[in-house]
DNA sequence: TTGTATGCGTTATCAC
DNA sequence: GTGATAACGCATACAA
C-alpha cells in the first residue's frame, strides 16, 4: 500500500492538515514554518507519498479530466484528434480520458454515462452519428459539452466540424472544371451527418452545373474498404461507366483502388478519381490521388478552445463552428477538356 | 448537481444503507422486502440516479480501470491495439484509461505516475523504448503490470511482443531465396527495442547466407515517413544501390515510394521492397507490397490474458510472450534467378 | 504557525 | 429487514 498524508504525519509528528498544506503550496495562503516544511518534503520523499487522485476528486468535486468519445479510435482521423486534443489539454493541465464507441450507439451511450459518474469537468463527444436522444440528456446534466465531427442540426451545444458540404462540392466543381460530366460517387453510411452534407455537396454541384445526378451513378454503404472495393466494381459493369468518381472517405478509395487494379484499368486514364478525406498514404500511391483534406489540427485547437470556454463561461452562446477543408490537386484526374 | 443515494433515502423515508443494499443487488446476501425494493427502484429511476464512482472506488478501493500507456496513439499499431484490448477488458467489465505519451519519456512518466494515483487495478504500458528506471520503480509498486511490445528484456515483468527477429529475418531470407544478395535496410529509432531486433534480424540473415553487411546499404533515423524518404534518396545516390531494400516500418516504406517515384523508378522493375508491418494501404499501392504482417489481435488478446491472470495470481511466474509474425508476399519482389 | 473537526458519496459491519 | 455508524484519503473552515 503506497503512502498516504496520515503516514507523513505520523512520521514527522505533524497533523494531517499541516501536511497536506505543506504538500499543496497554495502560494502565500497559509503560511508554514520552513523548517516544518522540510521536514515534511523530506519525510514525502522518503516515503515515496503520491496523492490518491480519487480522495482528492472526491473532496475537491473536481477532476481536471476532460471525456472524449470517438466512434472508431482505429482511424487515423479520430486517433490524431485525440493525440492532438489531449497534448492542447495538457498545457492547461487538463488529462483526457477517451472511450472508444466501436461505431455502436449503445457503448457510447455507457462511455458518455460512465464519463459523467466519474464527474469529468467536461465532455467531448465525436457521435458514432445515427442517434442522438442521449446526447440531449447528457446537454441537460449541464456538464460542458462539445460534439465534434458527426454533429447533429438540433442539438443545443456548442459544435465543431469540417464543413463536408463545401468539401465535397469543390471537389466535384473541380472535376466538373476538368471536363467531367459522367461524375459517380461513392459515399459512406447513410443517414449520419458527415455523409449527407458530402453527398449534398456532390449533387449540388452537378445541379449547378446543370448536370442530372444519376442514380445509377450513386452508390453507398458504409465507409470501409470492403464497401468501396464492391460499390466499385458494381459501378465498372455499367454500360456506360462514369468517367470520374467522387469517394467520401480514404477507405472507400483504397477498395476502390483494388477492384481498379482486377480490371486492369489505370487512373487517371481510363478513370478519374478524387477523394474526401487525405490519408497519409494519398500522396504515395500511383499515381498520387487528388483529394479534400480534412484540417484535423485546426480542428482540434478549436475543440479545446469552445471547450474551455464553455467551462468558463456556462451561459455564453452556443457556437457552431465549421471548418473549410482543402483541396489538394495531384494526378488522379484527367483533363478532359 | 446529481442525485446521490441519500437524496433517494429522504425522498423513500429508508435509509442509505438500504437504499445502497438495494441499487447494489448482491445476489441473495441481503433480503430485502420487495415492496422497499419497488420503491427506492423507483425514485432511483425518478430521480435519474446514477451511482458517483469516485466514491465509490474510494471505499472500494478498486476501480475495475486497466491504465494503458501508448508512445503514439496515431499510429495504426497502438491505435488498433488499444481498441482491441479495451474490447476484451469491456467483456470483463473493465475500463481502459490510455495515455499518448507522444514519444516522450517524460510524459509516460507522468502518465504512469497518474495512473498509479489513480489506483488504476492493473497497468499496460508499451514503453517509448529508450529508458527503463521508472518501469522499475513501477513494478516495485506491486502492481500487476505488462510491457508490450517495445519491452525491455532485464524487466522482471510479464510482456508480450512480436517476434521482431525472427520477422526481419524471414523477410531478408525470402529476399535472399529470389536472387537478392545486394539487399539495404531503412531502419528506425536507434536504441529501441524492435529497431534493434529487426536490425539484428536483418544481419544475421546475410550472415548465414554468406553476405557481408555492406554499410553504405545500412540507414536509420526514425520511424517516420520523411526519414524513409531521405534515406531512400541517399542510397540511390550510390554508384551501385542495392537490388532490394528491407524497410523497417511501413512509414518508412511510404518515405522511400515518394522517393522512388522522384527517381522514376520502377517496383519490383528496379529495385524491390519488402517492409515489416503490413499497413492497410500496403496491398493497395501499385505494386502490392510484400511485407511483414504484425498478429496485433493475437498481441491484443495475448496481453488482456496475460493481465488478468498477473491480477488473479499475483505471484505467478513472470511471462514472455513473443507471437510470429507473418510473411505476405505480394508483388514487389523480383526473382533475380 | 499548527491542530481539530467535518464532509465529499459510497459500501460494509454490526446491531436491532 | 432495516438502520446507525465507520471508514476510504484528502482538503479546508475554523479554533487555538
Amino acid at each position: 500500500m503506497s503512502a498516504r498524508l496520515i503516514d507523513i504525519a505520523r512520521k514527522t509528528g505533524y497533523s494531517v492538515s499541516t501536511v497536506s498544506r505543506v504538500l499543496n503550496q497554495k502560494p502565500g495562503k497559509y503560511p508554514v514554518h520552513e523548517k516544518t516544511q522540510k521536514q515534511i518534503l523530506a519525510a514525502a520523499e522518503e516515503l515515496g507519498y503520491r496523492p490518491n487522485i480519487i480522495a482528492r476528486n472526491l473532496r475537491l468535486r473536481k477532476t481536471r479530466e476532460i471525456g472524449m468519445v470517438v466512434p472508431d479510435i482505429s482511424k487515423r482521423f479520430f486517433s490524431f484528434l485525440v493525440k492532438i486534443i489531449a497534448k492542447h489539454l495538457r498545457e492547461f493541465d487538463y488529462k483526457m480520458i477517451v472511450y472508444d464507441a466501436d461505431e455502436d450507439t449503445g457503448i457510447e451511450k455507457d462511455a458518455i454515462t460512465n464519463l459523467l459518474a466519474k464527474k469529468v469537468d467536461g465532455l467531448i463527444v465525436c457521435p458514432v452519428g445515427v442517434e442522438s436522444r442521449h446526447l440531449e440528456q447528457t446537454i441537460q446534466s449541464g456538464i460542458p459539452f462539445l460534439t465534434m465531427d458527426r454533429c447533429f442540426e438540433h442539438l443545443k451545444a456548442d459544435s465543431i466540424s469540417v464543413d463536408n458540404y463545401n468539401g465535397a462540392r469543390i471537389a466535384v466543381e473541380y472535376l466538373i472544371a476538368e471536363g467531367h460530366h459522367k461524375i459517380g460517387v461513392i459515399h459512406g453510411l447513410q443517414g449520419t451527418w458527415p455523409n449527407e452534407m458530402r453527398l449534398k455537396g456532390y449533387q449540388d454541384a452537378l445541379k449547378q452545373a446543370g448536370i442530372k445526378a444519376e442514380k445509377r451513378y450513386n452508390q453507398c454503404d458504409s465507409f470501409g474498404t470492403f464497401n468501396g472495393y464492391l460499390e466499385m466494381h458494381q459501378m465498372l459493369r455499367l454500360d456506360d461507366p462514369p468517367t470520374a468518381v467522387f469517394f467520401a472517405g480514404g477507405y472507400i478509395l483504397l477498395g476502390a483502388l483494388k477492384a481498379i487494379r482486377e480490371k486492369n484499368l489505370n487512373v487517371p486514364r481510363d478513370i478519374s478519381f478524387i477523394t474526401f478525406d487525405d490519408p497519409t498514404y494519398a500522396m504515395q500511391l500511383t499515381p498520387p490521388i487528388s483529394a479534400v483534406a480534412q484540417p484535423i489540427e485546426e480542428v482540434a485547437a478549436m475543440a479545446v478552445k469552445l471547450l474551455l470556454r464553455r467551462m468558463a463561461e456556462p451561459d455564453a452562446d452556443i457556437e457552431n463552428v465549421l471548418l473549410q477543408p482543402q483541396l489538394i490537386v495531384r494526378d488522379s484526374v484527367a483533363k478532359l477538356i
